[in-house]
DNA sequence: AAACCAATGTAGACATCGACTACATTGATC
DNA sequence: GATCAATGTAGTCGATGTCTACATTGGTTT
């Protein structure tokens, strides 16, 4: 072994070191594509290390799902943490949040949202689903009786208001999506704003109806 | 052989019989658990049948999702047809019909939607894709001036109107998603009422603002 | 009617993968 | 310094994708 590569025998961080190779993988050639062996092979260890941290490849994948909700949740909440106290320009921040954060991680965004993943049962990733979950409900929940659509029902609301980012982020992170847009920013601005309108609003009372 | 296998060498429609039976490994068990030689086995034929008809694993899911886009559009179509000539009142018949169709179709919704498809280059589902694109892009914009939003960008309007139905659909798919809604018609309807809406609505010009 | 042939299915082979087992090495703890 | 759980290695086995050679069929041409 040369001194190019001094790791000896343990990798040092070989989880997180799959984590981050396999979703470099997904992005360039798909979900089908990734194997616990070409990760091993990558990443110069034996085709059995990957085991020792994920028992299948189902495992790697909802590992990596459990991560982007929590990524996804960090993201969200801190945008709107940098907008200041009014629910309804929250909700707004976090809508954009969510875009912004599934158009810099596609990869992790679409094996998050990969279907095959609520076949396979997993705690923890349900867990972090719930909890994402609850916090956007949570953040319609509190503009309620603020905005527009005020009077519907809070199950629709909410559908509604997840659906928009949700709905974009899929579209948009498909290859031949509408990516090529040049101005994404005002894209995903505009975009938000057809749901929940803060433009041309002075208090979180003289809306419209 | 049998009597009731009268299949004696050449089965019919192996095509038609992959896709049906591939629709319900994926409705049952992913994606990812999908092989063709599973299929090739539930079909009574050698393992190497399935190949005469595609040529590989991506090439299958490749029509399977070509041919939901198909009934995709179908569907959205034959919804609007069955309200009407008014855009207004026909785009919103067609983004209830768009979730209505994933619904009932949750295992080619999902295919249809696969990211790794993206990646695989084919023309056939690119063509599809196109054309169901355009479908929606001519129904908002035959909208356009009727209703509200009528001020805003055309591209940031069709981004809005296909990303509910679709964010919705994905995850109203999702198993463990919020598909046990008792009424899921009505809060189909409510969601498309929030992005077209049609109710206390007299004619096509008397529109707020 | 007989020959022909493209479409379709069969059978076998090979590399690769997931998953399991036994064994080896390491670093932390007592 | 001994101990041991965590982590990596090497080997194995059944299953899969994909390729090739061969077999059967039904329609077409002569």
């Amino acid at each position: 072994m040369s001194d190019a590569d001094q790791r000896s025998y343990h990798h040092g961080d070989l989880r997180q070191a799959l984590l981050d190779r396999a979703a470099e993988v997904i992005q360039s050639r798909g979900i089908e594509a990734l194997t616990l062996r070409g990760l091993a092979r990558d990443l110069k260890v034996s085709h059995g290390a990957p085991n020792r941290h994920f028992s299948c490849k189902a495992d790697l994948l909802t590992a990596i799902a459990t991560e982007g909700y929590s990524q996804l949740m960090r993201a969200t909440l801190s945008a709107a943490n940098d907008v200041g106290d009014d629910p309804w320009v929250r909700l707004n921040a976090m809508g954009q949040g969510f875009v912004h954060w599934a158009l810099n991680n596609t990869a992790q965004f679409n094996t998050t949202m990969h279907p095959d993943l609520s076949l396979y049962e997993s705690a923890e990733l349900k867990q972090a689903t719930e909890a994402f979950r609850l916090t956007i409900k949570e953040a319609v929940a509190a503009t309620q009786g603020l905005g527009a659509h005020s009077e519907d029902d809070l199950e629709t609301l909410n559908l509604f208001t997840i659906s928009v980012p949700m709905g974009a982020a899929m579209l948009l992170t498909q290859k031949d999506g509408l990516a090529t847009h040049v101005k994404r920013d005002k894209l995903v601005a505009d975009l938000i704003e057809l749901v929940v309108p803060i433009r041309n609003r002075k208090s979180s009372l003289t809306q419209e109806t």
